[in-house]
DNA sequence: TTGAAAGTACGATTCGAATCGTATATCATT
DNA sequence: AATGATATACGATTCGAATCGTACTTTCAA
């Protein structure tokens, strides 16, 4: 059982507070070494840089902190779930018209699927549009 | 026929830029009062400003751009579904952790979809994942 | 022909993200 | 106690997006 509740409400975060906060899902609670080794090993970045992304974050209210050791532990403040929805919800809004059928399509057409992709995805929908009625005949 | 290429490759537009190039892309070739009409219609932004926007896309070479009358006439310089594929290729990679699956499921979950939404996207998956093998039993 | 309307050009400002240097505090080891 | 490693705090800078004021040019109608 959860510590605490994540925040319902957020301001969008930046693309380098993001990759900060895929550390810190998939990792849990981590200092600031820690988010900036993993950080490190894709980009380079410096470690004070990471430090001043996460403390803006933590005034943004995007992080906890705990402060009671001497190295801070950050937590994220945020549910991942939420997040993805969120750009999601831009993304379509912004490029897409609104229209998720167009993402879709996109997605679809892209040339970068493999089948074995195609056919995970569909069944996926399969899944999902089975609580709703199917048209017969296709 | 058409009477250019679009360019293959481009510098990803930001929301500003993205919002001048969907009025291009809907209505055509279009001066920058056109576009600015439109864009006024959505939101405040001053006549000068989509000017300035535009000619920044311009050197950028994301708009193409006819001088040969007073006003000049701008006309997008890259594809639609290059730029959707674009950003959603971002957001697979930014966001989503490189899975087009936890799009999917992302998407699907979200509170926001109708039946009827969801039944044509699957709809649109079955014409697309018809060309691959089916399991059965599901 | 002159003045208003409408256009472009361009510089200045503001804002937030990102980066990093440096100062300072704390800890551990000798 | 001194020193080196590691931490936080914080200011300064850079960069691009966005915004807009102002100057100048062109067009057209009265």
């Amino acid at each position: 059982m959860s510590q605490f509740y994540y925040r319902e409400d957020f301001p969008k975060p930046s693309e380098g507070e993001l990759r900060v906060l895929q550390v810190l899902w998939k990792n849990g609670p981590s200092t600031v070494r820690a988010v900036y080794e993993q950080l490190k090993a894709a980009s380079s970045v410096g470690y004070t840089t990471t430090l001043k992304v996460m403390q803006v974050m933590h005034e943004k209210g995007l992080v906890l902190r705990d402060q009671s050791s001497r190295s801070h532990i950050y937590a994220a403040a945020i549910d991942c779930r939420s997040v993805q929805q969120r750009f999601l919800d831009d993304l379509i809004t912004t490029v897409f018209d609104g229209s998720k059928e167009r993402l879709v399509v996109q997605m679809l057409e892209g040339a970068k699927s493999t089948p074995e992709e195609l056919e995970e995805i569909r069944e996926l929908m399969d899944k999902y549009a089975g609580s709703t009625p199917k048209k017969e005949g296709r």
